[in-house]
DNA sequence: CTGAAAGCGCTTACAG
DNA sequence: CTGAAAGCGCTTACAG
């Protein structure tokens, strides 16, 4: 059932059914009882590649996505997408992960289909896919890269709340020692949660070990190899913060299979929350990133440049916020090590 | 820069540049190689909606997904938005969980945007949203419902192969006390999966004991509430199946509580093997539902009714298979039950 | 082998 | 308050 059938049926144009059909208040209240009626019956649905056509708005928003399998992206995908069918907005979702041409691809599909804006959801977005979508009006909101411009936002990751909390918390359970494992070494995002680290480490008076602080890949064979070399050293941490979950589950994993007891013999903090967090064994104590949150976020940040895609972006922020769980503890002083003195 | 402006530039008409674009053999070479040049430094995307409204093709695929979150579907999205781009296809992703109206919104959404054919990976789908799309000769691949019609496809889960190599495995460890866990009561899918459960039981020559087979739903929660009633039990089962890996981590989680060492006290076998399996301690023995075939079979089965989206659909099935990891161990002869004899 | 023309289903100035 | 008309950017018979 086209427009044109509705017009017919109403007895009306399709200039007045397609007024009628967005709430105009341009029209008689007679005739859009009328018209309403007849767009009821027939369960009409508006043709989207039409409207999107003549009027150059789709309501779809593209999501570049690195890797959905990342338990950190579907809550963020979810949530987003909630938020997106209630304001009758589309998804086309695009994972860049494996694809050659990196977000490439993904860029010049989401151009043929004229999204309305761009959500990326990855650390390392390439200049060129930005540009490109620059070049077309089409807002972007980027991840933690804290960089704004016309048409971009940005959606940053504020860890301090958190890693302060848990630096506090770590202090009342007696701990002295404490180690990071961070991400992927070249990564802006690395650096930056690095510092955070550093900063909240110096806030709460403990001391800065450079020993203490390794790098990982956001990926539980990171937070595996690198907990190793910790555990290893002469004067190992008592408690360790990792740069996400994935490498806290590494660790986690890793310090047992060395017959730590996680929780008793080393602490361990997560950072992000994800669902399974709280299915290891012990339970994973973490920095809680809020997923609804990110996802709003992302959300208004595309939403607010509404017919101006060109104007300057804003910069939002998401807190982190201390979960106790089990894999933290008391700190133990070693019998071995006070044996040996 | 549109076709029209490609055409000027080349000096011919829109036809030709259509004709060249889509590969059509109908242009003379030279013509093709010029307009190919200009295409190619012009950088042409073409309009994906203009294309549309004009030949009925969009290359949209829609996603109809229950839950993103559940695990299990992203490897499957990710899988199937690989083959997608590589077919240069698009996804529509619509997550139905929370929404009030159900599938109906989305597949209105979907229906907006003449999508080519929609994947539904849930186990209900309700029977007016599918109503809708037959009656627009949308082509629909389902999630083992086994039902095909015109434009109607399956594609089902064959658990025997993964059941039956699991009883063998359990057979060879000695144990012969076989409990399961399934689905939520209501759902075809949990019948379907306890009678393969039954099956696999007698055909390893195991009893079967109606008080060993619980419900449960899909989720931590449930495999966590029956492995409780199923420990209590005067002669509890040595060994569990699951219908799927959450119930097995709930129920492994639940049994722990309990004091039970899993694999050791008592042998738990899930089913898919999501990425988790691995990650939970002791890792999980699982039967494992290939994702990338499923997702293979999904795309096949859209692409398969192709310009014919009312030709009678094909049931897909896809196998699964057993890994063996360590919640499984040899069936453990209780002292307390041998000396109360 | 190539182009002029119609038309997909809408929206939106414009005229009345 | 309402409608006729143009046009968004393509594809596709049709004619030559």
């Amino acid at each position: 059932m086209r427009m044109t059938d509705i017009a017919r049926l109403a007895g009306v144009s399709t200039s007045t059914v397609s007024r009628v059909f967005h709430g105009s208040p341009l029209v008689n209240e007679e005739t859009a009882q009328r018209v309403r009626a007849v767009l009821n019956d027939s369960r009409y649905i508006p043709d989207g590649l039409a409207r999107g056509l003549k009027s150059g708005i789709t309501n779809i928003y593209g999501l570049v996505i690195t890797d959905i399998t990342n338990p950190f992206f579907p809550e963020i995908v979810k949530e987003f997408e909630s938020i997106a069918a209630e304001r009758s907005r589309e998804i086309m979702l695009t994972n860049i992960d494996f694809h050659k041409n990196g977000m490439g691809d993904s860029v010049r599909r989401l151009l043929t289909w004229k999204v309305d804006g761009v959500a990326i959801l990855t650390s390392n977005p390439d200049r060129r896919s930005m540009d490109d979508l620059t070049a077309n009006s089409i807002p972007m909101a980027t991840l933690d890269r804290r960089l704004l411009g016309p048409g971009l936002s940005d959606i940053a990751v504020d860890n301090l709340p958190g890693m302060i909390q848990g630096m506090a918390y770590l202090d009342n359970l007696g701990h002295k020692k404490i180690g990071y494992i961070g991400g992927l070494p070249g990564e802006a995002i690395s650096k930056h949660r690095r510092g955070e680290f550093i900063h909240a480490l110096k806030k709460q008076g403990f001391a800065v070990r450079s020993e203490y602080i390794k790098a990982g890949d956001f990926r539980i064979s990171g937070g595996a190899a690198a907990i190793q070399e910790l555990l290893v050293l002469n004067d190992p941490p008592t408690a360790i913060f990792t740069a996400n979950d994935m490498t806290a589950i590494g660790a986690l994993h890793a310090a047992q299979k060395m017959g730590y007891k996680v929780g008793e013999d080393i602490s361990i903090i997560g950072l992000d929350d994800i669902a399974f967090a709280e299915m290891t064994t012990p339970a994973l104590t973490t920095l809680r990133l809020s997923r609804p949150r990110m996802a709003r976020a992302f959300f208004d940040a595309l939403d607010y440049f509404g017919s101006r895609p060109s104007s300057i972006g804003q910069q939002y922020t998401v807190k982190t916020s201390l979960v106790i769980r089990d894999s933290t503890g008391p700190a133990k002083v070693k019998k071995n090590q006070r044996s040996s003195r």
